[in-house]
DNA sequence: GTTTGACCTTGATCCAGATCAAGCGCGCCC
DNA sequence: GGGCGCGCTTGATCTGGATCAAGGTCAAAC
């Protein structure tokens, strides 16, 4: 099968012609033409809610571009993010045809959608796309975990060099650049949205940047361009050990 | 296939004669067998420890009696438990041998193991239990998402109250009983363990158990055995909305 | 070029939960 | 039966981050 040239990230999945993680691992088969067949665009400016918990959902999706954000609200209006959905990042959950989370753009955002109905028969009938599903689903497990960690026992500081450092790795990643020595990078939320992410306030994250900043750990280019002068700094401030990451 | 009597607990899973809801879904057939034929059992008493984060890990297994959990430690000692697995939650990742995790009996633990690379092949070759395995890890990840709205936003006494109404319910549907009007339980943990479920000191989840003892949400007796004499006031002190569940 | 509003920063004060400290209850072992 | 240790409770004090409040920045709208 020839090549096509798609607009989608380059990441993980190097040797498929359909860049999303979740469909892809090896598809240079069939069900590449039935997934084309089943999808469609749909793009949203930053602030723009997708879904709110509860309401039906009709597709699941890639993102493409952008960047999107799952977040649970109390009553009385305690927001907590659970999930930051970047670039090759699965939003939907197969089997249930409601959100269980609201879903915001935390930035102008492209998903490529699959309608839901024909992306589940593909699911059941391609075992090796179910099984990729799996594994970006364990996935997330662990980042959840680790996410938890933070929540739980973090201070205020930690939690905003550990948010740091998983944006600049995740986006050195989809760039294809080294996360080493100086690392730049544009923040995608809020001070407000980061705190949601954080379980802070946006005036504590507000302060603890400026800490930061103040400790030569970061510099500020306008309020959202960051420049991390060196990466074992900013690691140094996690809490995390050295040679971190889940896979131990 | 006849049906056999296995010590295992009556869970979700009804039809079928292997009680792991890991494996199960529907194997009136083969793989049954195949499982039959790499499995073996383990014991370990409250307190002991399964393995350690980075440890080999050459099986994956089914909780059949007993609690255990995962948590993750910081250098200086802080701890936050990451996942806790009760009668019938899976252990361990396929595709991973080694534990990302501290994994801990926290009462009197029996497992059911299974050697890891012949059950990798088996999930390979079985499309339903890859489907089932993925099932199981969404539902975790639904638990997780859950966890870090109460991590990052809830208030100590709600911590606690959403923390008894979890396992009261998870204890119900393996006793399969009702969690409404009296409901009473055995704590599988201590307190230390719940602060660090709960991302608490040991000390605030004593007073805060000791202020519901208080008000008559909670009776205690003995220091483990919880009676809720309604399981309505309870849940009124969570912080979630009445019709509650991530399903919404 | 002024107004408007979204987003962010900084200061002052407060308080929920952490920390430090003492003591209780109870089962286990000598 | 006495001492010992683990798990738990309770009290006193401290503090990190929340809350309340004011003002700054900047781009888009008029």
């Amino acid at each position: 099968m020839a090549q096509r040239q798609l607009a989608f990230p380059q990441v993980e999945c190097a040797d498929c012609p359909i860049r999303h993680r979740a469909v892809c691992a090896r598809c240079e088969t069939d069900e590449l033409e039935q997934l084309e067949a089943i999808k469609y665009y749909r793009n949203y400016e930053a602030g723009q809610t997708i879904v709110w918990a509860g309401d039906k959902m009709d597709f699941v999706a890639s993102v493409v571009h952008g960047v999107a954000a799952l977040t649970q609200t109390m009553e009385d209006g305690r927001r907590q993010m659970v999930g930051l959905l970047l670039p090759s990042d699965f939003l939907g959950r197969p089997n249930r045809d409601r959100a269980a989370y609201d879903v915001t753009a935390t930035t102008d955002l492209q998903l490529c959608c699959f309608r839901r109905t024909p992306f589940q028969d593909l699911l059941a009938n391609t075992p090796h796309v179910s099984q990729r599903l799996l594994e970006m689903t364990l996935d997330e497990l662990d980042a959840a975990r680790e996410w938890m960690l933070l929540l739980g026992r973090k201070t205020a500081r930690e939690k905003i060099a550990s948010f740091l450092s998983i944006i600049a790795r995740r986006d050195a990643t989809l760039q294809q650049r080294p996360t080493a020595g100086e690392v730049a990078f544009d923040l995608p939320l809020t001070r407000e949205a980061m705190a949601d992410y954080l379980g802070l306030t946006l005036e504590t994250v507000s302060r603890q940047m400026s800490s930061l900043k103040k400790d030569g750990v970061i510099r500020l280019e306008g309020k959202r361009h960051i420049v991390i002068p060196d990466f074992d700094l900013l690691m140094d401030e996690t809490g995390d050990d050295a040679d971190g990451g889940v896979l131990a």
